[in-house]
DNA sequence: AATGGTTCCAACCGCTATGCA
DNA sequence: CTGCATAGCGGTTGGAACCAT
């Protein structure tokens, strides 16, 4: 047997929040923090489900939302993200403090695809529009079956496609790393995951696989976690002004 | 002022991964 | 191990606000 439903759809309300609704939310989660979203309407007095609490919580009324218009630096940062990450939007949101997926989801979707379109970019994939694809050749012959004239030329090909995407990655976003290769992480000293990292006039910084993919503080993150949650992708101090 | 079209965004829906009983 | 609930995510929608005619 599972547990029981989360909430009773027939005695929900749904639609716009009401501000006392907010309140009540607010003042709930202050008091016995977040979490257990199942439990909380009931607790809280809440003709709602808890998704749609969670939901309300999260979008809106959390205290270290931000709110208020993208600035020119929030726009480029959530271009060069959703060129690297795609439609991850909570990815991207986790490196705009103060801004949820929603918030950026929608504004993608309302200001920065025109902006992406007028400049004449496809907000897809991020090439400039009806960029001919006949140059490009993808071959799934293994080597062996292919003649030797063939797979020279193949070979040939593949090669500068492979370098002009490399050129054009470097010329969208020249201070980010965009190598995104996943391989077994570096591993030093005893630990079998803990990456020691020293910078110019810097202390030793160390960090775990897990954080160096982003996902600090997640349950797989086994380091002290003195990274900050920014650093991925190299985007520390360059994007990120402080809290 | 009335009307119709467009924009914007909060909220909902449906799906997946994960965890619990 | 299985089945279900939960949490979280991305896509979509409804309707209020705004704008042009």
């Amino acid at each position: 047997m599972g547990r029981s439903p989360c909430c009773e759809k027939a005695h929900t309300n749904k639609g716009a929040w009401t501000k006392e609704e907010d309140e009540r939310l607010i003042a709930h989660i202050k008091a016995h923090g977040e979490g257990c979203w199942r439990s909380l309407p009931k607790a809280a007095g809440l003709l709602r489900c808890g998704k749609s609490c969670r939901l309300r919580w999260i979008n809106y009324l959390r205290p270290d939302l931000k709110r208020g218009n993208f600035t020119e630096e929030e726009d480029e940062l959530i271009i060069k993200l959703h060129s690297l990450l795609g439609n991850k939007w909570s990815l991207i949101a986790g490196r705009l403090p103060g801004r949820t997926d929603n918030e950026i989801k929608n504004y993608w979707n309302t200001h920065i695809r025109r902006k992406l379109l007028s400049r004449g970019v496809d907000p897809a994939t991020h090439r400039p529009l009806h960029q001919p694809l006949s140059d490009i050749t993808i071959s799934f012959v293994k080597k062996e079956e292919r003649s030797s004239t063939e797979d020279k030329d193949d070979v040939h090909v593949m090669h500068n496609y492979q370098k002009q995407q490399q050129q054009e990655k470097l010329l969208r976003c020249p201070d980010l790393n965009l190598e995104l290769c996943i391989s077994p992480p570096f591993q030093e000293m005893n630990s079998s995951t803990v990456q020691p990292v020293k910078r110019e006039g810097e202390s030793v910084i160390t960090y775990c696989f897990t954080c160096s993919l982003g996902l600090h503080k997640s349950q797989g993150c086994n380091c002290k976690c003195v990274i900050p949650s920014t650093a991925f992708l190299g985007l520390e101090k360059q994007h990120f002004r402080g809290k």
